[in-house]
DNA sequence: GTGTAAATATTACGCCGTAAACTTCACGTT
DNA sequence: AACGTGAAGTTTACGGCGTAATATTTACAC
């Protein structure tokens, strides 16, 4: 008897905020966003979906949680020489993560970055600041930064109109009446062709180059 | 009898996608995005939750339709001189539409754009191709342009790190250590001054007039 | 060993989406 | 006027959800 019911005890690594949070981005990962309920978790750490509980308030802060630990990649940057290489850098990593871990970023990308990971945000305001801005100028240009790097991750990831991977949505939009949609339907093969990480770039680029810097041209 | 009966019956307006539709914006306005159900949105409607699938396929079926009839405005858009105007004007009302209806853009404001309304993606497309630009590119600029606003639009509509609404949000910044965080906390009242449509528009402009124009310059 | 606190399991409740079967009603045909 | 028909709404039912409350097990200090 002692033999079978080690099954569900010994033998088992104990449940830590750690690997809960690695398990859940791997399910995530593997079987869509919606399949992270408290059971199924549960299940995937060979546990009851209760003792989650012991680790995490609820779901909320574990989704919280989750988000802090994607978001990692953020406290990690280092400062550069120029402001606007600090915010392509900001945007840019925000992005990979994204892309590297997609379903987890559906799931918990549109939480406020503040309520997650503070560090980071701080960091690039205090650039901001170091390089001449208000501090009032230096949290719109974050804000600007963010809002595009984010708008554009989570387009990517829950799949753009025209997508690049082709598919179905490819032959979707070719479906259409070309009279109608000349470009969309009658050029999607071009379309498709755009790269992700070009467009990211072009765009990002683009927003970088048309701030304008601070007044004192000199720190 | 006849006048009992008649409660769940006759001078009860029938149901339409139309009516169905617009209680569920308001109800979803109302009481946050969560509070949408089939059996509350039954309720509202005065109805039992099953009678909605006579209209809708399922609760997917309906958070597109929501989505479609938030996102009407975009439709009405009309062509500019200019594809700047033009990409000015989307951003712009895709984010009207968020702030009118910040729960409701909550909830749908991740759809993929293409599924939902395919026409004004189309006219923008149009917009930028007879301005010159080559059709890929063309798209390049459409991503960027509405991966900045709805960016944005939804980080305004789950709550800035810092909002200008003050609040709870500002005294927890003030709450914070102001030698770990010198700006987030010791300039959390200049912060809080930012004006979100100015925000708005200093990024919309950047990335605006960061954007290269069509190599033929002219038409 | 035994007591104690923490980790896990069990049970239960109300809400969710929706499949299926049933009832009611409006209306065109005869 | 009677009736068939199809659409609209209701009822019931099922499995899954988050989580509160309670019970059980485990690991460890003494």
């Amino acid at each position: 008897m002692s033999s079978s019911r080690s099954d569900h005890t010994a033998n088992r690594r104990p449940l830590t905020r750690e690997r809960i949070l690695d398990v859940a981005i791997a399910l995530i990962e593997h079987d869509g966003p919606e399949a992270l309920s408290m059971r199924r978790l549960g299940a995937a750490l060979g546990v009851e979906g209760m003792a989650i509980y012991h680790h995490f308030a609820g779901r909320e802060d574990l989704l919280g949680a989750i988000a802090e630990r994607l978001l990692e990649p953020l406290d990690d940057l280092e400062q550069r020489s120029d402001w606007r290489e600090d915010c392509h850098d900001f945007a840019t990593t925000l992005r990979e993560v994204a892309v590297q871990r997609p379903a987890t970023f559906r799931l918990v990308g549109m939480q406020p970055l503040g309520e997650v990971l503070l560090l980071p945000v701080e960091r690039l305001l205090g650039t901001l600041v170091e390089a001449g801005f208000e501090p009032v100028t230096a949290l719109a240009i974050y804000r600007a930064t963010i809002s595009y790097a984010r708008g554009y991750a989570l387009a990517e990831v829950t799949g753009f109109t025209v997508d690049a991977a082709g598919g179905s949505g490819l032959e979707r939009l070719q479906a259409l009446r070309p009279d109608a949609f000349p470009v969309l339907a009658g050029r999607a093969g071009e379309l498709a062709e755009l790269d992700p990480d070009r467009a990211f770039r072009l765009g990002l680029d683009a927003l970088l180059r048309g701030l304008e810097g601070p007044e004192g041209a000199a720190r």
